[in-house]
DNA sequence: CTGTTAGCGCTTTCAA
DNA sequence: TTGAAAGCGCTAACAG
């Protein structure tokens, strides 16, 4: 017969059943560094446990330390796409393996601000896509946040450590239409506010890239995930005077609107327009014509940002951000 | 001169600060029943707490209770495709709502189990995607986990409240076709493992549908995200003794290449085969031809599971599921 | 109505 | 090497 309310079992109750004291159980179980157990007592501690199917409470050990083993990562509403969801896992493994539970937590729609959530989980560090302002890191710190690390930003600041070179990205992209011959080069922004902080960096790699290969600047148009709107886009960059010949598009979804847009506009990809898009999700190669894209390492990234968040954890401070050399890679498809 | 090491506001300090007991800071602060506050007391804690920046202690109050305010959902690592990210964002701002943090983990590829993370949380419910195994759900119990739901599920067994009713996903796919005159019908299985939970629910839809309306059961192939994998299995439907003509997808994206594939077999969408994907995703309409598909209303599932889970948490039992009448609708394009 | 007090389960000095 | 004891910050009996 099973009690209905199950009793938590406690390190009193293995120390009881090994017949040490609470302490003990502590060191053995922590492997607590200059504290040197007999081979027996630690047996002794760990058949215990394992016995009555012990698990520390993790709310004692926050209380007392000050801070959990928890990662916690903030998202927008908006970019919940297969990318995000690939780096995210990446790096829920990566954490994992080295003893910490990364959570994700989607901000905004809430009348509680996100304040709320870091001090619900008193996490150790807090990921963020976007700078977090100065007052709300306070608030952070207070709840014993050690490490904060902004993953991605439009606006490189003070504490925008570990950001992504999404620039990168857009370079790349530009990089690739020039060298196919491009001289006017069309750039595809995206329409959620929430992806700025995506896009404007992506966009400045554009723009860097046509610097240096001496053409105009790209011609920016928002392009909202819908045939009419990417036509009208079309329609404007075909109707210049130094008409546009490529466009990068912010990323592989906008590229499908615009393919969908040059159908609609009766534009042949890539004769008369080429199309360049960004992150390789699942069905960039179902377009038609296929997408060129350029795929991103998300394991390599996820190493990246768990080894670089693991030192700061450990020293107290935030190192160096390790060189992020070869995280992305142009795949050439038919389109471009 | 801000100190370098920020000291944790208590209750203690607001206490002080306020001139009263700690408890009564705490009765304050918590609304208590049946504990009735001088309106002059009142004011003064809350002031002192405003003026102080008091925040609770999350990890003291979790000691304290066994459990804590937070609302996990564990998902697969596959799935988060832009139909679970538009439902996890209801389901954060819903139970925010009513003073719940959810929380999402990616299970799988830990070294530690899932286990784990109920341990490092003490969640007061957990969301599952799939049924937990009996031995998890007593751990969990064990670490305080109140309400254990789950939302979506192949195998509808004693644990499975809040099961999703994808049956009629897949019923108003099959219902679609045979009302445009279909009378042999596909189905395209997803390729990944992890999406069974969904895949089978949905599945199982089209084959009710099918029986219902007398015709033969659904030929099932299973079709990866390429368009070879989907142009074999088109060849195949086409090829039988009595031809599919029209053929329920898993979802967009498994449409999305059996468009692809049509086109690859120059095969004809819908002429010479008729095909309907399910969730809309934001690139459904941006396929060519435009996808028919059944659309979800993730607002109202998410007041659905936010309202059943909540009151089960009230009630200490779970109770009947609100009825889903609504949740799904045929949105008609020109692919079947 | 308010204050005192006893823990929740754990870590970590400090003594034995 | 092991044990006793002091809290971490909060809640909720219970006493005043």
């Amino acid at each position: 017969m099973v009690p209905k309310t199950q009793k938590r079992v406690t390190s009193s109750d293995v120390a009881r059943e090994a017949g040490v004291a609470r302490s003990t159980v502590s060191y053995v179980l922590n492997r607590t560094p200059h504290q040197t157990i007999p081979d027996g007592t630690r047996r002794r501690v760990l058949d215990a446990a394992a016995r009555l199917g012990y698990t520390p409470s993790a709310a004692a050990r926050t209380l007392k330390r000050g801070r959990s083993d928890v990662v916690l990562c903030i998202v927008k509403p908006w970019p919940l796409g297969s990318a995000s969801g690939l780096l995210l896992a990446e790096l829920t493994a990566g954490f994992d393996a080295v003893g910490l539970t990364l959570v994700t937590h989607i901000e905004g729609a809430g009348v509680r601000g996100v304040e709320a959530v870091w001090n619900e989980i008193a996490p150790a560090a807090v990921l963020t896509y976007s700078p977090v302002d100065p007052d709300a890191e306070r608030t952070m710190r207070a709840a014993g946040v050690q490490c904060v690390a902004v993953l991605f930003s439009g606006e490189p600041d003070g504490s925008a450590r570990f950001v992504r070179p999404d620039a990168r990205i857009g370079l790349l992209q530009a990089q690739h239409l020039v060298a196919a011959g491009h001289a006017r080069i069309g750039y595809a922004y995206p329409e959620p506010p929430t992806l700025r902080d995506f896009a404007e960096p992506r966009l400045e790699g554009v723009r860097a890239a046509c610097a240096e290969a001496g053409i105009a600047a790209p011609e920016v148009r928002t392009v909202a995930l819908d045939a009419e709107s990417a036509a009208a886009a079309i329609e404007h960059w075909r109707g210049m005077d130094d008409p546009v010949t490529a466009v990068c598009a912010y990323n592989d979804e906008v590229a499908q609107a615009l393919i969908a847009g040059a159908r609609l506009a009766g534009v042949g990809i890539p004769n008369d327009l080429a199309v360049i898009g960004a992150d390789d999700i699942p069905t960039a190669r179902l377009a038609s014509p296929p997408l060129t894209t350029i795929a991103i390492d998300h394991a390599a990234e996820a190493r990246r940002i768990v080894h670089d968040v693991t030192s700061a954890l450990r020293e107290g401070v935030a190192v160096e951000a390790t060189d992020p050399a070869d995280l992305f890679t142009t795949v050439v498809r038919e389109s471009a």
